[in-house]
DNA sequence: CGAATTCGTCAAGTGGCTTTACGAAACAAC
DNA sequence: GTTGTTTCGTAAAGCCACTTGACGAATTCG
């Protein structure tokens, strides 16, 4: 992913960084509940957030609801950087399904799918 | 695995440690060899198996076919906490054997083996 | 209302890593 | 055999993604 990123002009990126974009994003959440979602201190959260909000990543407005609070909310550049992501992803299930073949790679998934689902 | 191996009394283990027990482990091999295998540089796994030397799960002995070089021995801590993590694994195993099925667990465990295998 | 919880942030410290630099041993070329 | 190059492990310094502790402000609860 980060290879991908970087190729596609994303270079401001590094390794910690994906962990907030990991499914399903930032979008929309509180900090407080991001940081619980990705089991690192809300105090490690804004440190990311600083940076990828510095970086045009993503914005912290006052939360309406809660004026203790803010909501997350992911920018155009953010929100690029996904598709980015997704396609990264993509690009690995094609190698997969070519490895295994059509028929095992969907095998492989849905069992995977089966055995988080429980979890 | 960190869990299983603090309850048996290995509690002076972290994370970190871990890296230095991965598949197939460090016996007998040279920290240049291990550090590119594991992808980190040499001063960091020297940092490591320094830890573990002084905890007393390996030993760092010259080689005997090249002066400049040493070679890293598990010692019988070091084994006892390997066989924890291969328990904790079989753990896992079973679980899953139970939540997919027994056949249904061979089938994911091939798949994987053979996406492996083409890497 | 008052007490307790939850929000995000400031400050300080930590540790697993990196890069740079090095001396010693092994290897290669001739 | 000597000389230049590579590889061995280590020493030193710095980095940065985390942690814990403490806090004021807003919210919730009895």
């Amino acid at each position: 992913m980060l290879e991908r990123l970087h190729e596609h002009g994303f270079d401001d990126l590094d390794a910690a960084h994906l962990l907030v974009f990991q499914y399903p994003g930032p979008h929309d959440t509180r900090p407080s509940e991001l940081a619980a979602r990705l089991r690192i201190s809300k105090q490690a959260l804004g440190y990311l957030l600083g940076q990828l909000e510095q970086l045009g990543y993503l914005e912290r407005r006052p939360d309406p609801n809660d004026q203790r609070g803010k909501r997350i909310l992911v920018a155009r550049r953010g929100k690029r950087a996904i598709r980015v992501i997704r396609e990264a992803v993509a690009e690995v299930e094609t190698e997969w399904t070519q490895r295994l073949g059509a028929k095992r790679f969907t095998q492989l998934r849905q069992l995977l799918l089966d055995l988080n689902e429980q979890a």
